[in-house]
DNA sequence: TATTGTTATACTCTATAACTATA
DNA sequence: TATAGTTATAGAGTATAACAATA
């Protein structure tokens, strides 16, 4: 037991342990349930997130390739999450527009992917907002981001 | 800006933030240096961290298929991270040994991969070890595992 | 001619199934 | 017959390159 080690190492391997694993499981829990591949719920966040979203939009938010988008917005058009719609100035480009059960479904992702776990459980209320106090400083966000989860 | 979100939530989007994105990054800097998938570096890491380890240990650990951890100890192999040695008394076994290059590659791994972001230079020193404390208590370990990175 | 998106194709990573050697 | 590992094969996921339509 190293007992040399930096507090930040320490709290850096605390923090991997907690997100790492828990996010590898929901991750699973998540693409089984829908059928698709994760990188399809990422483009089906982004879709939700940005409104006007174009298929080069979702290509450069998801750091991918513009071929890759095709496949996964045919996938999720497929699956009826989404829709590709005519853009009104441009008529080579697509905006990609989420339908009413895209966006539960997107709804629903969130809330599976922000839902703490059950270590939280082992702190007090106070210890809690301790927690948070430190990690939005952290962040540099005010009180913990709005990010999609990836 | 949903105020109305919990402490814990708050924390939960924080820690997601800070760990997942990095973690990413992280993979894909090893990778490339080492031109070999995760799932390869992975092995290592069990291999260092488990004396005798055999190819059927490996596929527990690593939770994965004997197959594919006969074409992950060959690819290592090939890169002298590791040999296959003969087992004294049972000549089915194989018993994967890391090279010294290979405990070498396994100890560089493992200090990119622990350590701290900048964003924890944002806190004081007695923020540090207020947060490793209160991640601590949460991983129940007395103060920061010693698991190898996933 | 430049840009948006698609099609066709190939590559990387991992799993399944049939096989060999030893127990 | 059962077990450890390998080989051969197939699948999911993503990228690259050539292409079509519009600007």
């Amino acid at each position: 037991m190293k007992e040399k080690e930096p507090p930040a190492r320490q709290a850096w391997k605390a923090m991997h342990a907690l997100v790492v694993h828990d996010n590898d499981q929901r991750k699973r829990e998540l693409t089984g349930e829908l059928g698709m591949p994760f990188g399809h719920v990422k483009a089906l966040f982004r879709a939700a997130g940005h409104e006007g979203a174009t298929m080069n939009d979702l290509a450069l938010s998801m750091g991918c390739e513009a071929s890759y988008v095709t496949s996964v917005v045919d996938s999720l058009e497929q699956h009826g999450l989404v829709e590709r719609q005519a853009h009104p100035r441009d008529r080579r480009v697509k905006v990609v527009v989420p339908t009413s059960e895209g966006l539960a479904v997107a709804k629903h992702a969130e809330d599976l992917f922000w839902e703490p776990p059950a270590a939280f459980r082992t702190l007090t209320a106070e210890e809690q907002r301790q927690l948070r106090d430190l990690l939005a400083k952290m962040t540099g966000t005010g009180a913990g981001g709005d990010e999609a989860p990836a």
